[in-house]
DNA sequence: TCATTAATGTAGCGCGCACTCCATTATTGG
DNA sequence: CCAATAATGGAGTGCGCGCTACATTAATGA
């Protein structure tokens, strides 16, 4: 008799998911091999199949670990006041704007998303949790008065969503900091959503 | 005797061009099939490949022209009043909002830009240009008074050409309208630049 | 120790791909 | 009308891919 070791096959299957990350930030999905992954991670195919039954169930582990964290993150979060709570959220979802695969994988994303409809619901389930929750808190700091009540609330979280994954796409352009950007994309949002005195100069609609 | 027809030629080669941009759209670079692109034009292989040398070219050719008519349209903005040549920037870098090829198609450059340096590099210079262009017309618009002193004209060029990147990625969501969120945008980027009366209630930093 | 089976590497297979070859057709100048 | 050759379609080709078959090794329980 011989029983799998629980410990040992998690460790594994981790350095292959991170090596794998890694190919598919640098090549795309299609662009990255089992080839090269298996290259990268030191193992035969044999070994990489035997862990993951084909190339899109690994891409799916690998965004699904950063998709539940996000998705737990935003249940965690105090919505007492709301512009804190926004903050903490945009937190959340800049969190791995420094890392460095980031931007590939969210290429990667992108790419398949485009083609593979479960994918791509699972990519949008994530989307749309965080748009619900920015939508929300938007909606309670319009009420606290915080933020200005001439902005409607879905559209305003979707564009803010957008703009967060427009930040990690060119999070790799070079002189890109990391705490400077998103101390802008704070700027940026907080104007967005921030009371306006006065209509403002502004560029005329 | 004969001689190429170049006005018959171009018609022609548009026409597979134009296919071969709505597969890409639907597929992504890596998996548009050149079958596919074919078929959509109903020519057989020859003929596409007697217009083009690889499918890579084909690709170029499509971004291209884009590309020329965003960097072309640049520099006939009138400049003498910042506020409203980077409302016509904006609306240049929006022109293509409604185009349905348009989101697959900037998924599909983000995706070959990541692997294929001198097409990148074609790329970045046109974005390069429109970060020039809207930094010059920040420090313009500063210098009047219309816009807050306090944004780093290069750092605020950056966001802003991302987040019309990011528009164009999010642009074939449900319930999308051009011209609402075209003005939307426009009025995240004024509310951005704009001169804030007060440091405003805001996200903490 | 031994049987059992998980773990692993490697050779290779089938398939779909970008691209080519070539015979045929259409179109031009003379 | 007649070369000459551009234009075209389609069969075909080589290759790189994801993935598998399988033999070998290592680890476990009894």
């Amino acid at each position: 008799m011989r029983t799998v070791n629980p410990e040992k096959h998690a460790v594994r299957r981790a350095a292959i998911l991170s090596a794998a990350a890694e190919v598919f930030a640098e090549r795309g999905y299609d662009g990255a091999t089992t080839a090269a992954i298996c290259k990268r991670a030191g193992v035969g195919s044999g070994t990489l199949f035997h862990y993951f039954a084909d190339k899109r169930t690994m891409f799916l582990a690998i965004v699904a670990d950063d998709l539940t964290t996000v998705t737990a993150g935003l249940e965690r979060i105090d919505r007492t006041d709301p512009v804190r709570a926004l903050d903490e959220v945009l937190g959340l979802l800049t969190a791995d704007l420094g890392d460095p695969v980031a931007p590939g994988l969210a290429a990667a994303m992108i790419q398949l998303a485009r083609r593979d409809p479960e994918f791509a619901a699972t990519v949008i389930a994530k989307d749309e949790s965080a748009r619900r929750a920015v939508a929300a808190l938007v909606v309670d700091g319009q009420a606290t008065g915080a933020f200005a009540p001439d902005t409607d609330p879905d559209r305003a979280a979707r564009w803010i969503v957008a703009i967060t994954d427009a930040g990690h796409l060119i999070s790799d352009d070079p002189g890109f900091d990391t705490a400077t950007e998103r101390a802008e994309l704070r700027r940026i949002v907080a104007s967005y959503l921030g009371r306006r005195r006065t209509p403002g100069p502004g560029l005329p609609r």
